[in-house]
DNA sequence: ATGAGTCATGTAAACCGTTACATTCGCGTT
DNA sequence: AACGCGAATGTAACGGTTTACATGACTCAT
């Protein structure tokens, strides 16, 4: 029971009595094909049911329209949907995705080290959420391979990112506004092994929006944790324990935020009676405990990661002139960033 | 800046000085090779950072060592778990996964009237959440395609269910064993354009639940939505307007369960003194709201899906031994299905 | 009528592995 | 000494495209 194999293009080149360089011209709309005999292959080829392997052209051709994805994090909310953004994309534009997950540092590092290799198997890569080296990046970069970065950041590769320091003063700012000068903060681990640029530039946010404000530093009122529902209730505990507790919260993400949540409700508190809180992500359940949250576009901006891996693909390294419309894609989204007020913040 | 192509076997082989023959059988852990041969071969080529081109073996062998995922929705909850989980086997055995999402059901139809010519570009495919009719799964098997479905079932695929009605019998008969007897119901939409299965089967549970309790059914306490908290929401404050409210809910899914939650919290109402619920999935923020709930293992079963189809095309067709290993793990996950009891049913 | 210039098509060489089959070699048997 | 056999290796065909280059036909201007 050998795997069949269908119809070659060769079968189809008989049948239209052309030649193969002729049916291939034809299938792929090169110029140079006579109109009658490009409707005429064009018709034998669907009667046959033929298609192009897809192996035998990616040999000729050296490009395999594949896109492989690397993350950490697959099932995270905010990653989850820059993924399906970034595959929507790829996928409108002829490419496949691979996806592969590297589940821990070890994974990592396999993965790394691999990276180099890499070129044959795919046209590029989207590198999500994992800190690769400089040396890493270097030597990627140098062995000719395309790649985007999200969540952090490389010298050689382009990086799609969210301001995330503007995310962290519109929060910080908002609770600003509403009169609170004791803020305290709920991080994302910003050391994680698979570490990420997002945290450290929130704090700078946050920290920015103090500062602006003329509000000293206080750094017990920084929590870190994994960005999860637990790490963000264990922060909050923390931060409720201090001889002197914030009266107003900014969570790094919704997750992290509804943790908080859980904390206050443990101890019979509520917002923003209690404490005010602002999250990050407009999470689908932001809206059900009121929670107040930094709306951004995690689709849009992973739509926009691919749009900008295609063009260096596209150019193979050389910067052409879609790079601007990709930088205003970018700073479309970034524009977008805004704060969505629930009563979690009506004090 | 064409792509460079790195080494070739030739290079590779003129170095180690034996024919591509031998280098590709060194490399490939192929039996006779002397020893000494092998270990200067692995040498070289791991100097020359050389790596067998997949395209080019793909065209040789007629595998492509790569598996497609099709699902309408990644980011659900429920169904990122199962993929991350079968993706980790897959990749453990070699494999790749393209995924390949279909948004809405143009996509879903063009997916599947290609589905047969997909046979050359992948090893097999597993089809999630995806209702394929019975034509189109017949037609794929006679093409020669391999798959495994979940989510829904076909006569022709092995598909790696949950016993769903298992989990809408469980869930029900906890709500019994607390007294209740008015047990309403928030159902996914059994018609969905995308439809699979499962709510079709927890509704039997729920049903049969009921049944085996001597209790008669009231279709006014069955109100289904989106699989989502606003389906929920939308569906709980339906139950709550019937001049006669059910006093439990069983919920399909967390999410839904986390609207009704919203829906009980806008009139003031609360769990379990109100209306106790019963959720699905174990979602990480059930805790926080004391929400009691099915725990189901989508990773665990992603990973069997994984194998199932690894074995599929092991055996080519053929039903070979080690589908009841695998039989018995899916019995194992659907064994570990159980009731995490927690507030919103401890009245 | 001839040459230049297009356009449509064909020829054949890559692309880079895998693998059936052939060959060589060394060794133990009889 | 001849033979057989297995292990190690080599030879070459094959997989299905793409594409540089060659060819042929036809048009148009001189």
């Amino acid at each position: 029971m050998s795997r069949s194999r269908g119809p070659s293009i060769e079968d189809v080149a008989r049948e239209a009595q052309v030649s193969v360089a002729t049916v291939s011209r034809a299938l792929r709309g090169l110029p140079n094909v006579a109109e009658t005999t490009r409707l005429r292959v064009e018709e034998i080829a669907q009667q046959m049911n033929y298609r192009a392997d897809p192996s035998a052209a990616r040999l000729a051709t050296g490009q395999t329209k594949l896109v492989q994805l690397v993350t950490p994090t697959a099932d995270g909310w905010y990653f989850s949907r820059f993924i399906a953004g970034a595959i929507a994309v790829l996928i409108a534009n002829g490419y496949e995705t691979i996806s592969h997950p590297v589940a821990n540092p070890e994974e990592r590092e396999a993965f790394i080290s691999d990276l180099v290799r890499l070129e044959k198997r795919v046209d590029g890569l989207i590198v999500v959420d994992l800190n690769i080296s400089e040396d890493a990046a270097l030597e990627m970069h140098n062995a000719g391979i395309h790649a985007v970065t999200a969540g952090f950041t490389t010298q050689k590769f382009p990086s799609v990112i969210i301001d995330d320091y503007h995310v962290g003063f519109l929060a910080t700012d908002h609770l600003l506004k509403l009169g609170h000068t004791r803020i305290g903060l709920i991080s994302g681990q910003p050391n994680h092994p698979l570490a990420f640029s997002v945290p450290g530039l929130r704090l700078a946010g946050y920290t920015g929006a103090l500062a602006a404000a003329g509000i000293s530093i206080d750094t017990t009122l920084e929590q870190s944790g994994m960005f999860t529902a637990e790490g963000g209730r264990r922060a909050m505990e923390r931060l409720l324990d201090l001889a002197d507790p914030p009266t107003a919260v900014f969570a790094m993400s919704d997750e992290m935020a509804f943790g908080a949540w859980g904390a206050l409700q443990d101890r019979n508190l509520s917002w923003p009676d209690d404490i005010a809180i602002v999250g990050v992500d407009d999470h689908e359940l932001a809206p059900l405990v009121g929670l107040t949250s930094v709306r951004l576009d995690p689709r849009g901006l992973g739509g926009i990661a691919a749009k900008q891996l295609l063009a260096l693909i596209a150019n193979d390294g050389e910067h052409g002139p879609s790079s601007e419309a990709i930088q205003d894609a970018a700073e479309a989204v970034n524009s977008r960033i805004e704060v969505v007020a629930r009563t979690s913040t009506i004090g």
